[in-house]
DNA sequence: TGAGCCTTCCAAAGCGCTTTGGCTTTTTTG
DNA sequence: CAAAAAAGCCAAAGCGCTTTGGAAGGCTCA
C-alpha cells in the first residue's frame, strides 16, 4: 500500500492524504480524519526511503562502531544501549551502528553525514581533543557526546556525569577515615573520564596535604584480569595502600581477587570503593564484602541522550548545552578506619 | 557530488556513469576507467537513499532489540556485536537495531520488513516454536537465526553451537570422575539453547543410570546473584551435588561466591564446569580456582552470521542451511574426583 | 454585489538513483 | 559486400514521497 493507491482510494490527490497524514494545516478536519482512518486501517506506512529522499531526513540516529580484531566493545555500551533503545522505541526512532576501523573512524563519520543516513549522531568515550568531536562539530550533524572532551576553543552538546566530584568524594571519605596511603585502579587513561577521576582522587587528597604517588595509580582497561594485576601490584609494594579506589565493578572483581590470594581482608585491611555503572548482572551489594561504590547508572544516562537527541533533531534543543549527572556514593561495607 | 553532476563533466549519461560505477557490462573498459577515475578523484558517493528507493536495497542488516523498563540487553550481545560489526565494516554494511517493545516485537518486524529497511535480518535467542522465526520466515527476508528453535514443519538458516553435545561431555567428565549427584544450574530454560544444554547433561547421566533431579536443576537470567542464589539453594540441601555445571561465567562467579560462604571448597567439596562464552573482560582462567568451561567465542559466531548474511543478500547462500559449531572443554583445577 | 481573502484541495516538479528500451556504430559472418 | 550481431551509449520512465505554486469555491465586508 503506498501514497498513491491510498489517496487514489479516497479520491484525493496524494498531496492531501500526505499533508493530512503529517500534521499540517491546510486540510480539513474532517478530511483528516478520513484519512488517518483510512491509513490505519489498510496498515499504511510511508516508505521511509521515499520520505528520506524527499526530505533528507532519515528517522535514525547514528553511532560509530569502533571495531577490530583486537578492539573489544566495551561492555557498558550494552547497557547505555538499553536506555537509548527504550527511549527511541517510543519515538520511533531506530539506530544504525556503522561499524568503522578503530583507528579511521573519521572517513566513516563523513559518509554517513554525506549521505545523510542518520538524523543525528552521538559520541561516546570521548578523549581530549577528541577528533570526532571536532570532525561532528564541524560537518554541522547534529550531536552529543556521552562524556566530555577537552582542550577545544568550542563549546558541545553533551552529557556527563560528574566523575570528579564523584572520586573527590569517594576519596575525601577515606581521607576522613584516616587512610593516608590511597590508590587509583583507573580506566584507560586516555579517556577524560579517567583523568577526571583522577582529579577528582588528588583534589581531595590535596586538601589533606597528602598526594597520589606515581606508584599509586594504574590505568588499564577495565578487565577483571587487570584489577587483579594493578592491585597485586598495589599491594605488594613497600609502600602498599590502605585504601583503593576503583574505576569499575568488573576491575574490583580483580582486586578482591587480589587481596584474597595475598591473605589480606576487607576492609580490614583494604578499605576499597568502586564507580557502580548499574548492571543487573553484577551488584556491589553482592560482593563477598558488600562495595561501596560511587553509582551512576548508564542505562538511564543512555534514555537522556536519546531524549536530546530527539529534541536537537526535531529543532527543540539547540546550542552547546552541557549536563553533568551528580553521582551518589553508596556505603557499604568495603570502607573502615585506616589499619593500624 | 551526485550522478548528474558527475555525468555532465564526464560528457556521458547518467545511465552509462551509473552503469560504470556499478560494474555492468555493457560499457567499455576504457570508459568504466575514466568514470571510475572522476568519480574517486571527486569523491563521489551514491546517495544510499536514492539508491534504496530505486533498487530497494538498503545495504544493512537489522536486528530488532527488545526494550522495556525491566527487559536487560544480554551482555553477550556485545561480544556477538564486536564479531559481527567487525565483518561488516569489512563489507560496508551498516547494522540497524529496530528497539521494539519485548512484548510486541512482530509489529516491528512487519515494519523493517514492509519497509525494506534492511536486506536481512538476524534472530537470536530463540525459545522452541519462537514466533518471530514462524513470522519472518514467512515474510520472506532473508534472515539466519543464531541459535536454533524447535517444533517448526519447517527448516531454516542457523548457526548454533552444540549446546547439548558441550554439556554432554562436562557432565560425562563429572561423572566419570566418579560423580553421582550432578546439579546443573541453567539460564533461561524457556529458549532452546538452555533446554539443549539440560538434554546434554540428562543423557550423559542416564548413560550411567543417574539422573537429574527436580531439585538438582536451576534455571534463571544469567546474573551473578542468580548463580549465587542457585548455588546456596543447591548447596544447602540434604543432598547436595558434588558437581555443578552451569551456563555462563557471570552465574559461575556467584557459584564461587556461596561454595566460599557455605566454608566449602573447589573442587574439594564441588567440582564445577561453566559455558565460556568468551569474554574479553572475565576470563575463566582467572576464577580464584581457574575454571574449567565448556567454551565457544560468540564473536566469532556474530562474524560468521555477519557473513552468511552477506552472503544471502547477494544471493550465493540460500535454502535452510544449518550450521552447528563443535565446542571445546577446557578442563583446568575446577574439576577433581568426587570426595569421599 | 463585487473585490478580496480564506479554506481546501490539486497537478506537477523535484529528491538521486537504477533500469528498460532503443538508437548508433562497429564488428562479425556467410 | 550486404546482412546480422554485438558493442557502446543515451533518453526517459520509474521508485514513493514531499512541497511548491496555483486554482476553485465559499466568506467577509464595505
Amino acid at each position: 500500500m503506498n501514497l498513491k493507491q491510498l489517496s487514489h482510494m479516497l479520491s484525493l490527490s496524494q498531496t492531501t492524504v500526505s499533508r493530512a497524514l503529517n500534521g499540517y494545516p491546510e486540510v480539513n478536519e474532517e478530511t483528516r480524519r478520513r484519512v488517518m482512518d483510512a491509513a490505519k486501517r489498510h496498515g499504511y506506512r510511508p516508505n521511509p526511503s521515499a520520505r528520506r529522499l524527499a526530505t533528507g531526513k532519515s528517522g535514525m540516529i547514528g553511532y560509530v562502531l569502533p571495531t577490530g580484531n583486537a578492539v573489544d566493545i566495551d561492555p557498558h555500551f550494552v547497557e547505555f544501549l538499553s536506555g537509548l533503545g527504550d527511549y527511541a522505541r517510543s519515538h520511533e526512532l531506530d539506530l544504525v551502528l556503522s561499524p568503522a576501523d578503530a583507528d579511521d573512524q573519521e572517513t566513516t563519520y563523513r559518509r554517513i553525514v554525506a549521505n545523510r543516513q542518520v538524523d543525528a549522531v552521538y559520541i561516546s568515550s570521548p578523549r581530549p581533543a577528541d577528533r570526532r568531536l571536532a570532525l561532528v562539530n564541524t560537518l554541522g550533524i547534529p550531536f552529543i557526546v556521552h562524556g566530555r572532551s577537552e582542550g577545544f576553543d568550542f563549546d558541545y552538546p553533551y552529557l556527563d556525569i560528574d566523575n570528579e566530584g564523584a572520586f573527590h568524594e569517594a576519596a575525601r571519605l577515606l581521607v576522613q577515615l584516616g587512610h593516608k596511603r590511597l590508590a587509583l585502579i583507573n580506566g584507560d587513561d586516555r579517556e577524560t573520564f579517567a583523568i577526571h577521576r583522577e582529579r577528582g582522587v588528588r583534589r581531595a587528597l590535596a586538601a589533606s596535604g597528602l598526594t597520589l604517588g606515581e606508584r599509586h595509580i594504574c590505568s588499564a582497561t577495565m578487565t577483571e584480569e587487570n584489577g587483579y594485576r594493578a592491585a597485586r601490584r598495589l599491594l605488594e609494594d613497600s609502600e602498599a595502600p590502605t585504601a583503593i579506589v576503583c574505576s569499575s565493578l568488573i576491575m574490583a572483581l580483580g582486586v578482591v581477587r587480589a587481596v584474597r590470594d595475598l591473605g589480606l581482608t576487607i576492609p580490614g585491611d583494604l578499605s576499597l570503593v568502586a564507580h557502580d555503572d548499574v548492571f543487573p548482572w553484577l551488584r556491589p551489594e553482592n560482593f563477598p564484602v558488600p562495595l561501596s561504590t560511587t553509582r551512576s547508572s548508564i542505562r538511564l544516562a543512555g534514555a537522556r541522550v536519546a531524549e536530546r537527541l530527539a529534541a536537537r533533531i526535531s529543532g527543540l534543543e539547540e546550542g552547546a548545552r552541557g549536563e553533568v549527572w551528580p553521582v551518589d556514593l553508596v556505603i557499604r561495607g568495603s570502607v573502615a578506619g585506616a589499619p593500624g
